[in-house]
RNA sequence: GGCCAGGUAGCCAAGCGGUUAGGCAACGGUCUGCAAAACCGUCAUACGCCGGUUCGAAUCCGGUCCUGGCCUCCA
């Protein structure tokens, strides 16, 4: 199967069918610089960051443009409120925009416009809309001119969202202007107030509304048709509307083959709002999870539906991120002392066993397979879940029952090992899981010991002298060690190796 | 009011006509000086409710209840 995507315009999932293959284009709607970003926008640009690897994967040349909206009202509203020129508040956010996505490890994307450097773009476009008929020129501030979009002179708007005017008329909360010829028809151009940064046109000075950089930055890195357009629901309705709207009567042609749209961020199952005061930044979240915790979460559900989120659920995933660390530091580990031989991979182990179901298929094409149907990150983490679980198995020496012998390490070792190259190419897509073990798990450490102020010297000294009794057979002693460091949830982890220890974290948070 | 999502075992969450999703928690077991981790098993013939279609429905259709969202800036 090829990889199938949902598509807003259809409602259905609808093969990826480029118009110039392998090149795919792909314009996701970046953010308006006026402030740090919050989870919703994490889970909007993880879960495309997400679909690009895995388009990748696929063999696809992805181009992905996604902008940076630096001219807007809340930008100069901010700028205001600051005190400062507004190109200082959208330079500002958009530097700390690029260390949460850094932090996030979100990919480069391959162009990152501004409205700022594409004005001369943007008011030609607003000229050939007013050339055409398709929008008006109405008196602005101070002699300057404003444009609006005439939404009747398109007959398909609304296609998008599947609304009608009528449905958005009834629910009267658009606002009334004497100078618009619809309620529902909306600027393209606006005259600059006093004070606010403007640019000249041929309707005197003043800046873009808030859809036109879009269209303008899509013609010009992606040309009349972009392969994949992408944003929050939040933009079906007006933002990709209007977008179209401005679009396709001058480009003559669809603005975009295939729409995606991300689900909400819920906080207790109520939208997070700044209103409702739920509201939580990235940097917020990172300063109690490791980036992977806040990823592996993002990806628990299929992008497109709305995901709920909570403390219990992050730390969850970050308990479950921190086993999956654990399994490969020890399968490299494992891999190592038992010098693997050659021979057939797993999936011939695996054959006419019970584990023939779970792995016959192959975990690349299992995780492909799920991927394919419009990234079902839910469904590859279950693929990985049980990958994983079965080197687990072959570690511990347990694969007899599900292959029906028991193996040598050797061999025990081999199949680790085809497992977890494997899993590099599904982990380099999710993108967690994906670091040095070691280094993540001693940063998870050095955190929580932070967090419950352990001295990790003092954990080691008492390590040491537990070693100690150990050696003169004094358990009692030993155990003694074991409950003191319990009691400040340190956790103990003997080996043939050493003592490794970790800290929990699920008392006091 | 109009439009759109969603309701799956203690919790999170896939599946969307027939064959074990997965994770977490809990409990039992293997292992261990004791533990931890890991693994095995149990919880689990679960799918809001009522009808209908079908040999067969969590999956399709109709109705209904509930939750959330959009219709104003928002990823």
């Amino acid at each position: 199967m090829a990889l199938h995507i949902f598509n807003t315009l259809t409602g259905k999932k609808e093969p990826l069918q480029p118009r110039n293959p392998p090149r795919v284009t792909a314009y996701i709607c970046g953010v308006t610089v006026y402030d740090l970003c919050h989870v919703g926008h994490a889970r909007a640009y993880v879960s495309f960051d997400v679909a690009v690897r895995f388009m990748r994967r696929r063999g696809y040349d992805v181009k992905v443009i996604r902008n940076f909206t630096d001219v807007d009202d809340k930008i100069i509203a901010r700028a205001n409120k600051d005190g400062v020129p507004a190109a200082d508040v959208s330079e500002k956010f958009i530097k700390e925009f690029n260390v949460d996505m850094g932090a996030l490890k979100v990919q480069p994307v391959t162009v990152e416009p501004k409205v700022t450097t594409h004005m001369p773009q943007i008011v030609a476009l607003v000229q050939k809309l007013v050339e055409r008929g398709s929008a008006y020129v109405v008196d602005g501030v101070g002699g300057a001119k404003d444009v609006y979009y005439s939404v009747d002179s398109f007959p398909t708007y609304l296609k998008l969202s599947g609304r009608s005017k009528e449905d958005l008329q009834a629910g009267a909360r658009v606002e009334v202007d004497e100078r618009k010829k619809d309620p529902l028809d909306f600027a393209l151009w606006k005259s600059a107030k006093p004070g606010e940064p403007s640019w000249d046109s041929p309707w005197g000075k003043g800046r873009p509304g808030w859809h036109i950089e879009c269209s303008a930055m899509c013609l010009e890195h992606a040309g009349p048709t972009v392969d994949i357009h992408a944003g929050g629901r939040d933009l079906i309705f007006p933002h990709h509307e209007n977008e179209i709207a401005q679009s396709e009567p001058v480009n003559g042609a669809p603005l975009a083959t295939l729409w995606m749209h991300n689900g909400f961020v819920n906080i207790d199952n109520e939208k997070m709002s700044k209103s409702l005061g739920n509201f939580f930044t990235i940097r917020d979240v990172l300063q109690r999870v490791s980036p992977d915790a806040l990823r592996y979460f993002l990806l628990t559900t299929p992008y497109r539906g709305p995901i709920n989120f909570a403390d219990t659920l992050l730390d969850d995933a970050e308990r479950r991120v921190e086993t999956l660390y654990e399994s490969r530091r020890r399968a490299a580990e494992y891999v190592l002392q038992n010098a693997p031989e050659d021979g057939p991979g797993y999936r011939e182990v695996v054959k006419g066993t019970k584990a023939e179901g779970m792995l016959g298929a192959g975990i690349g094409n299992l995780f492909d397979e799920a991927m394919d149907d419009d990234f079902n990150s839910a469904r590859a983490l279950g693929v990985l879940a049980d990958a994983v679980r079965f080197a687990n198995t072959l570690m511990d020496g347990k694969e007899s029952e599900l292959l029906g012998k028991k193996l040598p390490p050797k061999t025990r070792a081999r199949l680790v090992r085809g497992i977890w190259e494997e899993l590099a190419g599904i982990i380099a897509v999710l993108g967690v899981v994906d670091e040095d073990p070691a280094g993540y798990l001693d940063r998870l450490r050095a955190r929580r010991c932070a967090r419950h102020g352990i001295d990790a010297t003092w954990v080691e000294q008492r390590i040491a002298a537990r070693a100690e009794a150990k050696a003169r057979k004094d358990f009692a002693a030993a155990d003694a060690v074991r409950a003191e460091l319990a009691a400040k949830n340190v956790v103990l982890k003997d080996s043939a190796t050493g003592t490794r220890w970790s800290v929990e974290d699920r008392v006091a948070g």
